[in-house]
DNA sequence: CATAATATTTAGACTAATCTAACATTTTTA
DNA sequence: TAAAAATGTTAGATTAGTCTAAATATTATG
């Protein structure tokens, strides 16, 4: 009746790679976990017997109801935590994954639906992932790259798409977090960069890449 | 280099028992974690090659230096977590307990001390029990069961001594939580029971052996 | 103080999660 | 389409943490 650690971060990663593909393969979920293939095999059968997911020798598997309520249920954990760290402990963007990591495996529903509440059923964690409520249902915040906004539209920092630290530490120099009202005031015809301000305070340049790399809503 | 869940609990239980007695035995140390003493040999010679206990067959053992470390460690960490659990996310006194369980294995230094910060660097969780300080430091606040304080003088309640969940969830039903003011006003000469205010408000009757149970630290 | 009771350790086994090496199947491609 | 490449599985081993049963050491007691 109980998952281990182990069990739920298969079921995760599961999970992640079932949204670019619903057939997932042994070879991808090794590579996510960073393990042998072999390993993965031994406890897909184990899955398998447990009614986790579906899955047929050389053909590849699929999450069950049971299985995918798991995988998201860690996902929407880790993420809640995420948040959390960032906008009660002050941590970082950058800072947060790997202890989201492990607070993502603690038991108690009441904690995390609590904490939920706490920070105003978010919808999006701090790196602009969706936060499925507490049904496993996704809000289908519809986000679009910074660059694809009209200059003097406030517009909503929500996320960014590649989320590398060196990416996420450059933003936080440069002032930028979730949260914060974007107006671009002008793109420089001969390359894309944008001006802008953030919360209308001063002005800053990015450079058209940064712009594509930061996910708002508009307002 | 990494200790495991089972090591820190381990390390935790041997704290534990060493509190009441230096010399801490294979039995006591099974009783505690509930599993069998041939297990806990096991894990004594496991634990004596990291250095983390002095260990001699049939001898008994005692926590080293860096043993000790991890112990308090774990126990600042339940601690702090039952607290934060408390005042932060509403729990009852009563129901923290099995979550700090699992949250006090969460490795990360900077988590454990800007909590600690969040909270105002307490002295005790919300049984009373007093929290070590980030160099594993217990501060010495000496507390007193409430029936040894004079009418009319303020306390403050500082946790309880026996912490069933069935007497936590008496005095949550009463009205009484870590921190409340508590006024002694009568103390009845037959049965030694008390009349008392909590918070200047109205009072309550609590019978000597409730009285026994509290902790305060007079103010 | 000899023996009975208790405490502790050793030996051997099991499970979960991992590995490597070898083998099997599927897919790609010349 | 047959051979080569890529992908996936099986077999056998390892480690951590647990168990039971048997052996040994210590402590208590008649």
């Amino acid at each position: 009746m109980k998952n281990s650690f182990t069990e739920e971060n298969y079921l995760k990663a599961i999970y992640k790679l079932s949204e670019r593909d619903e057939l997932v393969t042994t070879t991808d979920i090794a590579t996510m976990l960073d393990i042998r293939a072999a390993t993965v095999t031994d406890m897909l059968k184990k899955l398998a017997v447990k009614k986790l997911i579906r899955y047929e020798r050389y053909k590849g598997l699929s999450l069950t109801e049971k299985g995918r309520a798991i995988g998201v249920k860690i996902i929407r954990k880790h993420r809640l935590w995420e948040l959390f760290l960032v906008q009660k402990m002050k941590f970082r963007w950058d800072e947060v994954h790997e202890i989201a990591e492990q607070l993502e495996h603690i038991q108690s529903d009441e904690l995390i639906n609590r904490l939920d509440e706490m920070l105003g059923f978010p919808k999006a964690d701090p790196h602009g992932d969706p936060i499925p409520d507490k049904n496993g249902v996704f809000g289908k915040t519809r986000t679009i790259p910074l660059n694809q906004v009209k200059p003097k539209v406030v517009s909503v920092v929500a996320g960014v798409i590649e989320n590398s630290n060196t990416f996420l530490q450059y933003l936080d120099k440069i002032g930028i977090a979730i949260g914060d009202k974007i107006t671009i005031h002008a793109i420089e015809a001969y390359d894309q960069s944008h001006r802008i301000s953030v919360n209308q305070g001063k002005e800053v340049f990015i450079s058209e890449s940064v712009a594509k790399n930061i996910l708002v809503v508009g307002k």
